[in-house]
DNA sequence: TCCTGCTATGCAACTTGTTGCATAGACAAG
DNA sequence: CTTGTCTATGCAACAAGTTGCATAGCAGGA
């Protein structure tokens, strides 16, 4: 389960509770993984429970209290080991694609908008994406520490930019051919 | 259920059985869907049960019969009905690149046999890609009458080849960098 | 005071997806 | 005549992911 893997990778670069750890799934790691709060809460028990994560209930002022996951030696042990071994490249799921070729037995004219919509939610994840560049690893001066983990996040990076790219310019192609297909519109 | 949809246009495109469809999800389909033959026959019976498909014995020579779904009247309705309803991007889940965060908290070095054993399985699937574009798209020659279904599922085939080159050169990216990290290898 | 919104955590039910195993006919190689 | 391979179908158990709902503190505005 690589979730658990993604979330010890998360708690090494920094503890955090639950809901923060839900919101970075929002963010930097929604990059390249996605969960839900509900999930994550259920596998922080879970590990928990099991001696990979240590707690510490944060007491808070002006908002409620959080319990703070931190990973334990055990934690990093397992992380080691899967780091070590081989793993399947991803598996794609592009409902997208199912549609598009769908689209044959239907009215291909009708996917315009929709893919019209897909392109713009790209452009933004993109627009998303350098803003984050620019802000995390724009003054890269070489006088910086040459800091290991912050080089690897900006070429993970760097694919999610490289990713949503090849994306705008593949849907700019499959608009392309459903003009073509419908030249009436 | 997303699967579904992909089973309904790939029955539409041609009918077949089971073990066919799992083949399909191997080759064409499995450019943008993976699915195993378990989760094919699940849902065939589901489907089956639901009216959305049609079966017919097929006895064969040769070999074992076989049970051929072909998409019904109501099969076609429902795929219909969700061609026009918007969808969800994607969700990603890229294994890979949560090793490669997690490097930073492990040996970078370590990972530079592994990254470049998925640009070697990235490398095939686009040979692959490319072999079957030659194969079915290849001679189009203009006087070819404009066949809508053909032209999707040529649209979709160039995601996968964007997808696949976009992926080497990311990985060359990441390989540069690992190497950067750990200078004495 | 009530309503909304944000932080914060969680349960329960359900759907999907994965893994391991089982069966069986036909054919080819040894 | 046994063993292996390919076609062909399927069950059962389990793991993972989704959806809907519930609770609760605190803050700010109507």
């Amino acid at each position: 389960m690589a979730l658990e893997h993604a979330i010890l990778v998360s708690l090494l670069e920094k503890p955090g509770s639950g809901y923060e750890l839900a919101r970075r799934f929002e963010r930097s790691i929604g990059y390249f993984w996605t969960a839900t709060h509900q999930q994550i809460y259920r596998v922080l028990k879970r590990m928990e429970a099991d001696g990979r994560l240590d707690v510490r209930e944060v007491p808070q002022r002006s908002r409620p209290d959080k319990k703070e996951y931190s990973v334990s030696a055990l934690g990093q042990a397992c992380l080691s080991e899967w780091l070590h071994e081989p793993i399947q490249p991803e598996s794609v799921r592009h409902d997208l694609a199912v549609k598009i070729r769908g689209a044959a037995f239907d009215d291909p004219a009708a996917l315009i908008q929709e893919v019209e919509r897909h392109r713009r939610l790209h452009g933004d994840r993109l627009a998303h994406y350098l803003a984050g560049e620019r802000r995390d690893f724009g003054a890269s001066d070489a006088s910086a520490a040459p800091d290991a983990g912050r080089e690897l996040q900006h070429a993970v990076l760097r694919g999610g930019i490289a990713y949503e790219r090849m994306m705008l310019a593949w849907l700019d192609d499959v608009l392309a051919t459903l003009h073509r297909l419908a030249p009436g519109l």
